[in-house]
DNA sequence: CGAGTGAGTGTTATCGCTAACACTATGCGC
DNA sequence: GCGCATAGTGTTAGCGATAACACTCACTCG
């Protein structure tokens, strides 16, 4: 290679950095020979001088729910423009040791970062244990962390739900929560709650679901059973998310209970299929894109040596469509 | 840190790599220095002198549409049992360059294998101008890619479909394809398309979406004003996938054109949401973790000098529901 | 009982690159 | 015309691991 070029290797080496002047003609003569011969450098020779990777690491839920799947896809894209590559390391049943296992498989690939895309209660807990030599921020991840962490207002967004039903003129909302061990289920169940009760409306009891379409559905048949619709009964209800609104839209529909006829359903997320729902259906949107850009400036900014326990909320937005229109 | 054991880092390299006799209490007093001091072998030098990274890479695309997600996960999966990490290259915007730019950009990274998801008809024409130091295959891409290629027999999936809705006493069945730029849109329209005339019944006009419910809905529009529903005229409709046969179901009701009353849809995908529809879809469920786990034997086939045209064929399976349910 | 064998460990070279410094030629200021 | 800066290039060392081989024992076997 540097042969071909009549050049020593340094000089290859300058040429393709860009590093140190070299002479137009040089330049050219590598270039020619680099194209010749599609040399490409070695990135762990590279990687082993300058102790850079290049490389951030992404542990990521391996599953399709919308939000983390998201998530991901905005980190992929900042990283990606600011010119490192991913390394991702999927955990198919999150929970303290499997988050611990797969931070620790990422550093073992000499990443430079870490982000943790970790909705779960556990997760903080997790990254307790996790000596941080490396750069660690999470997403969605506890309050408890010790990192940076970066979330959507879950909170907010339910607050901002629950006051749109209240303000429809409902007696109360009924709410079918996601799983206990997720921190975006805790937290859009806390902003409905505590919303009711600054409105002085009843709390009517919490039906969980598991995110999946088949809860929703059981919830609404639980609900169209116990509750008779309309009248002061069952008025109104907020799925904490997408795919459960559906199944609550699919158990009304099959119990001849009329949306938004007969009762009003919220959901949170805006899959691009919400608003084809039967009816389309009033929702929360995540702007994910912002999420990944934020999380990525913070993970930059500890790897510059920044805060430990920084901490960034994205606003979600309501957006109101016929689930919750008018009757 | 072979020091504080007492040992030559030599013996460190044999205790972790388990290569070579080490007496036992040696082995405990490396393992035990390895502890105290967290080390971690530098996976950089490794590859270096190994010339092995241990890793994949893996060119998807930026979009949570539903078969190439789970076909990634399915690839992870397989992966991480066999102990590589994976590192991702996202194209936001499939096409000859990006795909070829995704590769090399993976090659820089010296993974050792390659795994394009490519549903696009460019795919085959990117991978062909790919010089191929490194084992590459392909899921879902096309027949003429130089490259080992995995897919769900689409075609098959799409005449199992258009035979079912023949089976029901339907004149025709019309098609809502994909992207004209996407193979698997293509193939399900073949098989449609050939299973109809093979059927000796009319083929009608395509009408092309973009995947999205959107584009689902408009051609729900077109064909609720253009054809009367019933007798002999709109019967059966056969959507390329779940978000589309949504948005056809969503024009419909609109259009007071029932379902399965009036006519009857199917999807393909089987998205979770799918079962949940209303009516309940039926369409085609392909199995992705098989996808995954056959791409990736391929792949370490092929990284042993396997076969540079082999094909393998994953089937479909039809799921019936009630939205081709009796009338 | 000497040679051979294999277990257990150390020594050295090497992977491909960049950092650091060394060297040469050219141009500039005074 | 002499020193001095600077452009342009080369030389050398070393990143942290493994491969390959060398070495030392202890033990077996004929």
């Amino acid at each position: 290679m540097a042969g071909l070029a009549g050049v020593s290797h340094m000089t290859v080496s300058r040429v393709i950095n860009g590093t140190g002047p070299v002479r137009p003609e040089t330049r050219a003569r590598v270039m020619a020979a680099v194209e010749e011969l599609g040399y490409r450098p070695n990135s762990a020779a590279r990687a082993l001088v300058t102790g850079r990777s290049g490389t951030l690491g992404v542990v990521a839920l391996e599953s399709n729910l919308y939000g983390p799947a998201s998530t991901l896809h905005g980190i992929e894209n900042a990283a990606r423009e600011a010119g490192y590559a991913i390394t991702i390391s999927s955990v198919s049943r999150p929970g303290r040791s499997s988050i611990a296992d797969a931070v620790e498989s990422l550093r073992r690939q000499a990443v430079e970062g870490i982000v943790v895309i970790a909705p779960h209660v556990t997760a903080g807990l997790a990254l307790a244990g996790v000596p941080s030599a490396v750069p660690v921020v999470a997403v969605g991840g506890g309050e408890s962390a010790p990192v940076p962490v970066i979330s959507v207002d879950q909170y907010d967004g339910a607050r901002r739900t629950t006051e749109h039903l209240l303000a429809l003129g409902h007696r109360t909302v009924w709410h079918v929560a996601g799983p206990e061990d997720w921190l975006e289920a805790l937290e859009r169940e806390r902003g409905w709650r505590e919303t009711l009760e600054r409105h002085g409306a009843e709390v009517p009891p919490v039906i969980r679901g598991d995110w999946s379409p088949a809860s929703g559905y059981a919830a609404g048949r639980t609900l169209a059973k116990k509750v008779p619709a309309g009248h002061g009964g069952l008025d109104a209800v907020f799925a904490a998310n997408d795919q459960m609104a559906l199944g609550l839209l699919r158990a009304f529909t099959e119990a001849g209970i009329g949306v938004p006829g007969d009762v009003h359903v919220a959901g949170f997320d805006d899959v691009p299929e919400a608003a084809y729902f039967t009816p389309p259906l009033t929702t929360v949107r995540q702007d994910f894109i912002e999420v990944g850009r934020r999380t990525f400036g913070l993970l930059t900014e500890r790897m510059g040596g920044g805060d430990q326990h920084a901490r960034y909320l994205v606003e979600p937005e309501l957006i109101v469509r016929e689930s919750t229109g008018p009757r």
